[in-house]
DNA sequence: GATGAATGAGCATTCATTCAT
DNA sequence: GATGAATGAATGCTCATTCAT
């Protein structure tokens, strides 16, 4: 669910009707008139917030990755092991994209969409500044085995997807699902790390 | 590289050509007048080889596929230890990918374009289903930790996407790679079997 | 410059910046915003004063009209011969248009735009009556030559623009410019007049 | 009426139908869509002959000019004296403006479109180069008085456009026209040419 | 009067698809 | 089969104008 401070009541509606039409019917697939419809404002309405369709999806990612790092922040132990924290942003990441998962899928559509590959690769690459920061920690301490940093973080996020694929399919119990990502967690693990 | 029985020539072009500009401008940002172009066409002639463009974009899916599908066959071991053959996949798959990377990556693209999800869920599924055979196997002989078989399925493919990304973006040698791509299975192995 | 009576401050400035624009970008190549912006004023604002774009494009022509008009009045002779009086209608206006350029050019696009003509013929004639008087005086009294008089009005007018022309793309002294309109005015006096 | 060799039935449908519409409701007055519609083809066909509105625009305008050129060659004594030369040049042009009204108003109206400038001034002048050398022939034999180039070129041109101004607008028999037209290229020579 | 967010009609342009040759 | 001119529905975007504050 996106909340979110300075911005207009319009500018949200907006936001909100492009993640839901853009998720359902690809980028290309929405057109910004139907946007409008959506959020019940005048099509032009969408032009006083963006100048361009582009600009309208460039800055959704922007507004749903802020969500997910704001979300993360708030969840995961500042203190802890290394183990400890890792498993936080696992287990947080992953949940979160379950809670979220228009917002999730919205920003994997994003990450394929070729024509907006310039704008972004850096905002990526912010985005999973958190993760990446304590998979240095943990290769750094000699946690992890000694394998190349971007290794250890593709195969740590490629895990994440993959939970959040497979969980998103079936349907489990709170605590069910709770149990399982922690399973993969330890899966992770015993995959990274020394001994 | 793509190269297939019985296909023309001129239709042969068209895929390559489609192939290409896919990867470089995506679905939408590839003009059918501009496929026609680029493989040396008419632009009417695409349309004498298939009905629509989803058309066409569903049968360079096929095609892929199955280029991928019959690499496999052709590498995979047909006999030895479930983790060996285990290993056969995961290592050729990852190769494939590496060696195809236009290929792969259409294939990526394509699973992420959600108004081509009709046509193709059952089509990816089948796509997998020489991977799923093995997960399902090594599941049955108890050689795979009592998990949910979507869950295997689901960690074992992504773990394999991660490689990818990862080794596409550095540049190893052949060697260095393969020795990579092992560590990686080897991790894998950890995370998914049993002691 | 343009400076006038019982006009606001924000009007003045809105017609200022209108008439650089326009001048600059055409009638439809200046958005109403843009010209609030180079006001300094708010957009709506330009619609407090004005009822539509059209009657904004009328208003400054009115303006720019006046200006020329009262400029006339104070320079020509009101005494004098009808060729010292022709000289000083011929110069001062060209010496107007050259001190005026924007104002002049304005003018000029102003009578080619087409979808402005009904407002506004019958206003370029009353314009233009300041010289038509004398044209006709020159006429009846015999100093010109027995020709239609709309030929000889035209003749005329078109003579002033073709030195505004000319000395507006040149860049010559004060007194050469005033030399060289000299010059044409004499060249118009053969043209035209008697002997 | 425009008749040219290399052009296709639609396209000269389109220019034939750009010019009516453009001459009566300017160039922003006139869709894209009015064009097709009154050309008898379809919209889109307008954008394969002419990638934009303003390629349209500038590509009437060449041919316009070529109309206007081939007319004064095949019309122009090649040989004579200067003012005979002159003479013609300055009768065919008024005729051919006044024969082509249509024609003639576009050129005008395209001159004045601001935003249309940088891709036209050499074109512009290129048109008059036929004029031009002609005036500079009378300059250099001391035919003309010694004024400048510039000057001369700028103020026949002027009368030209004068005299259409004045004859578009009265409706004179032919002869008479004729005879007018005369008168006013004597008023120029005594203008311009020495005693 | 002044503001500027909101409106929606209007437009240029694109592009998959058709079809006569 | 191959061609490419013609089609017209669809779409992103602009901008004059309105109106609640």
């Amino acid at each position: 669910m996106i909340a979110h401070s300075n911005i207009s009541e319009k500018n949200e509606a907006i936001l909100q009707a492009s993640l839901r039409l853009f998720v359902e019917y690809g980028f290309h697939g929405t057109p910004t008139s139907k946007i409008a419809a959506e959020a019940g404002t005048a099509h032009g309405t969408i032009f006083t917030y963006y100048k361009t369709k582009d600009d309208l999806i460039a800055a959704l990612y922007e507004y749903v990755k802020n969500e997910f790092r704001d979300f993360l922040v708030k969840n995961v132990r500042g203190e802890g092991t290394i183990k400890e924290r890792l498993r936080d942003i696992f287990f947080y990441s992953v949940q979160w994209s379950l809670d979220n998962r228009k917002e999730f899928y919205f920003t994997q559509q994003f990450q394929y969409s070729t024509h907006l590959k310039k704008a972004s690769t850096e905002s990526i690459v912010k985005e999973k500044s958190l993760h990446r920061a304590i998979y240095q920690e943990a290769l750094d301490n000699k946690v992890f085995r000694p394998l190349p940093f971007e290794m250890i973080a593709e195969l740590a996020m490629s895990q994440m997807i993959g939970m959040f694929q497979f969980l998103s399919e079936g349907n489990y119990p709170p605590s069910e699902t709770k149990a399982l990502i922690d399973e993969a967690f330890k899966g992770m693990w015993r995959m990274l790390a020394v001994v």
